[in-house]
DNA sequence: CGACCCTGGACAAACGTTTGTCCAGACCCT
DNA sequence: AGGGTCTGGACAAACGTTTGTCCAGGGTCG
């Protein structure tokens, strides 16, 4: 006997919809007999009631569901993040519909259904490199009903990013402790906030040392593997290469440790690599890949406690996720530099 | 302004809101003059109306929405069944709830209010080596509602497979083809069903070069990469150890790879590693991992498929997903065997 | 010319909830 | 004893959609 309803509970124990309802919502505001509340707390758990979602949604003009849209699920930079995300939407009573896929990418069909359907009520937004931010908010109707992961600020959007820039700055310290003096820079494209920031903590470490960065050991190729390979090649093809590279993605940086190798390069004997993100997967090179680790899973719940805060009327925000704070997770990949 | 509703549309147009509904859905047994129908099509472009769907699935008294469940987002497997899922489910006009922390984990409370709270019309779950079957069709009311992903089969509940016996035969048969004779076997947990039938091919392919599996060669430890270096340690310490292995899972691979490396064995040198599944961090270990691909993507579509027309009254099929056929990925892993 | 049958569309019920309002009785007070 | 205040709960509207049924007018046919 599925599918009972509220007036089946409310028939059972023998009183009106509408107390029923109440209680079973525990409603403050309305006084009940004690004996006739656990008649219904009865009722309901004995004809194992639900509330139907659909109609609560109906009546409440809310779904209590809401969307985290990433460039792509096979990034394994965006597992922790999905965690974070799911965990502290359940936490909240909400519930996480995942689009990855082009056809839920901003622009799409699929994406505009998801608000203008009501299906959801709020979406976190992970941008791609190639996604325009102009394109998601042009086709907005409400700001509040979105919130940018990793990118902006953007006026009048809510945004929730790393400390790219501590995140940068330690990698790069890191790299100068070890006695490094020439550094490079493997980042994404110019058009990432997020790439920006990073050189710009990359940039700051270095000054602190009395140094610059040499613009002949910076690339700005992007966050994927091939990009990775493309700026190994690029850098240490070079006269005067770097004994070390910042790369600011870890799918980038299997590219780096991948070309480095096939170029007869050491690592980290002649080059050192550290990388921004820290995921399983970086055990899995040879030599295992040195990384910073940045609060993915916190970045996630953190996002969704903007979402939900803005979208119940609070104000734009721009967060910025620092705890638990960046930290070095030291395998092989980096030394110091050869004699 | 956002939000028109149906009512509105039909007041814009001059129609009733039944005619309305009827001709943006394109209700075939009924006859609009043609002049009509244009002037509520145009109405509802002109007010940008979309359907609430809160409101449709209680009319409806279904979702179009439906949950896929996996052990975990982070596992690389998996990433390319969501995509099949989601794009087959796009296609047909549903959207995926994606389910992967373990508080919507089978037997949690977060896995039984998707079902009873109508959330969505129905499960995709692919259980992880320790969710136990009967936790899941026990807390189930109605079979239809849940497909099986790589496990079962399971009277009474649809399921839907890789061709697990082929996979593995066919990376064995790689194995025999360079001329390996000791061949052993890294394998999923006994409780596993794709292990099972990963073992049927295993074996099958040997007979069929009028060999058999050595015990010892075999583990069943598990899919993970450090159930991966257990299984590595066991077999290569014992005497007279294996030139070559299949390894059931890809990460479990990653272990045996590293574990050998580590143990001085020389990989492919002294000894081949072939994984089922195709993943694309098989790049980046050294030497980089030999595969069989398997169709992922179309085991998600399939899988929906299947789901869709449970739920629509159709009988509990088990599917087996032949087409791509798997096909050897050729990387730098597998070698003939030493002289 | 009356009985029919189309055509094109309106009416209204129902899906399951939440929530504002109202009311009957019991109790209190002076 | 009469007016007032609580208590405990019932009534009903509304959220937006789909869909079964009904109906007025105009045409057709015998």
């Amino acid at each position: 006997m599925p599918m009972a309803t509220l007036r089946d509970v409310a028939a059972h124990a023998g009183v009106s919809i509408s107390v029923a309802s109440r209680v079973l919502n525990d409603d403050p505001e309305v006084r009940i007999r004690a004996e006739t509340r656990q008649r219904v707390v009865d009722a309901a758990r004995l004809l194992s009631y639900a509330p139907n979602s659909a109609g609560r949604s109906l009546r409440k003009a809310r779904s209590s569901v809401l969307a985290l849209v990433v460039p792509d699920v096979t990034n394994a930079t965006f597992t922790d993040l999905t965690r974070g995300v799911e965990e502290e939407a359940l936490r909240r009573g909400y519930s996480v519909l995942l689009g990855s896929s082009e056809r839920m990418q901003p622009g799409t069909q699929g994406f505009s259904r998801l608000l203008s359907e009501r299906r959801v009520d709020g979406v976190l937004l992970q941008k791609g490199d190639d996604t325009r931010g102009e394109l998601v908010t042009s086709a907005l109707t409400d700001h509040r009903q979105i919130t940018f992961v990793n990118s902006g600020p953007v006026e009048d959007i809510s945004t929730v990013a790393l400390d790219d820039q501590t995140g940068a700055a330690l990698a790069t310290q890191h790299l100068l402790d070890l006695g490094h003096r020439r550094i490079g820079l493997v980042n994404g494209l110019p058009t990432a906030d997020t790439g920006r920031r990073r050189a710009e903590g990359f940039a700051t470490a270095l000054a602190g040392a009395g140094l610059r960065a040499d613009e002949r050991h910076v690339t700005e190729l992007g966050y994927t593997l091939p990009a990775g390979r493309n700026a190994a090649r690029l850098i240490l093809s070079r006269p005067h290469p770097p004994t070390a590279v910042v790369v600011a993605n870890v799918n980038a940086a299997f590219g780096v440790l991948l070309e480095a190798r096939e170029m007869g390069v050491d690592v980290p004997g002649s080059l050192s690599v550290v990388a921004v993100h820290d995921v399983w997967e970086a055990d899995i090179p040879v030599p295992a890949l040195t990384t910073v680790k940045m609060p993915m899973v916190e970045l996630g719940a953190t996002a969704v406690s903007e979402l939900l805060d803005r979208i119940s009327g609070g104000p734009a925000r721009h967060a910025v996720v620092r705890d638990p704070a960046p930290v070095v997770v030291l395998r092989e990949s980096t030394a110091p530099p050869p004699a």
